[in-house]
DNA sequence: AAATCTACCGAACGAACGTTCGAACTGCCA
DNA sequence: TGGCAGTTCGAACGTTCGTTCGGTAGATTT
């Protein structure tokens, strides 16, 4: 219940009204989740907020309850895209290692393509409270298990006399994957692609593993 | 000039009451670091702080010019005592690998010892502006040129011929230790020095390397 | 035509914030 | 003894913040 748009209080409307009011909910979000990433959470005023979406402040209210409800949304729908993208992807492939190179390429190419949504969602972690923050942990935690069980199938199918804390190997990964807001601009040079397959590299060889599978010279 | 706590006007005076004002700055830099680390820089308000150390709250503004340059030294001296720490510790050891453990102990070691004031270095990375700013991406730059340095001559000592994207790869790295604070709280398993083991062994030789060596059994 | 509902806004409220000011109190040197 | 400098404080200033209130305009329903 929490984790819902306010919806007009007359369910039953015409689909254009209903659609226009969305379209507007997401206009402000995505307004909403540029600022945030710029400035931070707490620096980004409604009044910020309102002004560059083109709205009064008082009618920022009429979408949002409050400020952290709108953090709420943005990470809320964040998240929870981050964790379906995965599993549609997932469907079909059971080979750990196969499955984790989807689960970073995925990650890394979502991330490309929202760098601010998921900034806000990297740096703004501990904001909300109450109810709030247990529904975007709730997501947060099945992704960490989804990784976490294809960490685990690759150590018991590769190494499955290992000591190496499958915790501490998982939460390295998401290191890796949640520091990259602090430097990764996508560019010419470096694409999503290119970097996910770096880090799937990285993370099962090392830097002093294996060369990475060069193309055989073509015949 | 910028990275100096302002001093008392008359620089001779005795050391009674030199010892005193440094005691007392840090008394009152370690109190808000535990603030800022708890609660963020925006919130941990100067009431807040002037309150938790037993100071009024314009007797915060003796010690400190400004908030921001209160959250400049907690930064400056941090990230100068990261920096001095590994600088110490790598003389006389010339093979990069071993520097790279080195490297990684200190850091995790460091961390473990000064959570709040690593985290603050984390989190609060782009609140400073100005020369305030240069000076402590000076260091960091510094620091990340040193590690870098040590990542360069790893790859050209064992894989010269890897197409690995160094930035990356060290960044990578960067990720993981930076990420420790969203997770690691230091206990009886999973000690400081056994973590450290674990992120340099993922990071050699990632999740699919060599078991990591253990120690023969004792005759 | 009247009533209702949605979308939106100007203006204001109360609280919290960073910072400043003038005045005390203390210990040191002339 | 007088004066000066270091240290501390209560009180206030001006600003910004999140939020609320009362109301308007237009569309929809009755």
């Amino acid at each position: 219940m929490f984790g819902r748009a306010p919806e007009p209080s007359a369910p039953n409307r015409n689909s254009d009204t209903r659609e226009g009011y969305d379209q507007r909910l997401n206009h402000l979000l995505k307004i909403a989740t540029q600022i945030i990433a710029q400035v931070g959470y707490d620096k980004a005023s409604m009044r910020t907020v309102a002004k560059a979406a083109g709205v009064s402040l008082a009618g920022m209210y009429h979408y949002f309850d409050s400020k952290e409800k709108m953090l709420f949304l943005i990470q809320f729908r964040t998240f929870g895209a981050l964790l379906n993208n995965l599993r549609e992807k997932l469907i079909g492939t059971e080979d750990p290692v196969e499955q984790l190179r989807i689960m970073i390429r995925s990650h890394v190419t979502y991330f490309a393509a929202n760098m601010a949504a998921l900034k806000v969602c990297s740096h703004e972690l501990d904001v909300l409270t109450g109810s709030g923050y247990e529904e975007t942990f709730r997501i947060r935690r099945e992704y960490y298990q989804l990784t976490r069980s294809i960490v685990d199938r690759i150590f018991q199918k590769l190494h499955p006399d290992s000591t190496m804390d499958r915790y501490v190997a998982t939460m390295a990964l998401f290191g890796m994957l949640n520091w990259l807001y602090r430097w990764y601009k996508p560019g010419e040079d470096r694409s999503p692609a290119g970097l996910a397959n770096m880090i799937m590299e990285l993370y099962l060889n090392g830097i002093t593993g294996p060369v990475s599978e060069k193309p055989p010279a073509s015949p």
